[in-house]
DNA sequence: GACCGGCGCTACAGAAAATGTAGTAATACG
DNA sequence: CGTATTACTACATTTTCTGTAGCGCCGGTC
């Protein structure tokens, strides 16, 4: 039995974005990112995870085109990762009032 | 080194919570519970993943109050969790857009 | 041209997490 | 009693992640 994308079976946009979104590390990557491009090491640093992991997780990010490497500058999100990142901005907002209500 | 969350070592709320939803199944868990409750071998067989790995994630979301178990009718969001579903529904929007452009 | 330092990235062994399948325990109905 | 449905667990196998070391490339500097 073919397996396409990991964890999603009909190929919906949404259920790729909610596995692709749902691996290790991407999330934060993303979130590393929100505000000026970062090196690798950089954000291997920031987020504490294995060189390898991080590697894989950006070719993904840039397969998706939602993240690039600049030459000069470092990592950064692409138009379409900013987009992406706007729509989960309230959740640092959110995150606080989460805290104290559990 | 003590480690405490998985993947937060600050503890800073916007980390756990971006830990908790960049785990595996989690973030499609929420998903497919966004309009009615739903069973455990409902959940199970709609998102195609090992019963081990559902309940411990149903788990993590509980403790999370963000999912809660009502006897008679299955999983649901806690009023937590529909606030954080609230969230997200804007990227189902944006992933038609997303796959469009890939 | 040999030696640095910084860069993205890879190799690889061991540890941890997920899968797939089977089965348990509780409850309810007949 | 048997049968059905429920949430959930056990466990061996497979996949993924971690931690550490190091490669190959490039642009200086002596």
């Amino acid at each position: 039995m073919a397996k396409r994308v990991r964890g999603s079976r009909t190929g919906r946009p949404i259920m790729v974005l909610l596995d692709l979104l749902g691996r290790r590390w991407v999330l934060r990557i993303v979130w590393e990112l929100r505000e000026e491009p970062k090196r690798f090491r950089e954000l291997q640093d920031a987020i504490g995870a294995s060189p390898t992991i991080v590697n894989s997780r950006l070719a993904e990010l840039r397969e998706a085109k939602l993240v690039e490497l600049d030459a000069d500058t470092g990592y950064r999100l692409t138009p379409l990762g900013k987009e992406l990142l706007r729509l989960f901005l309230p959740l640092h907002l959110w995150a606080d009032k989460w805290a104290k209500a559990i």
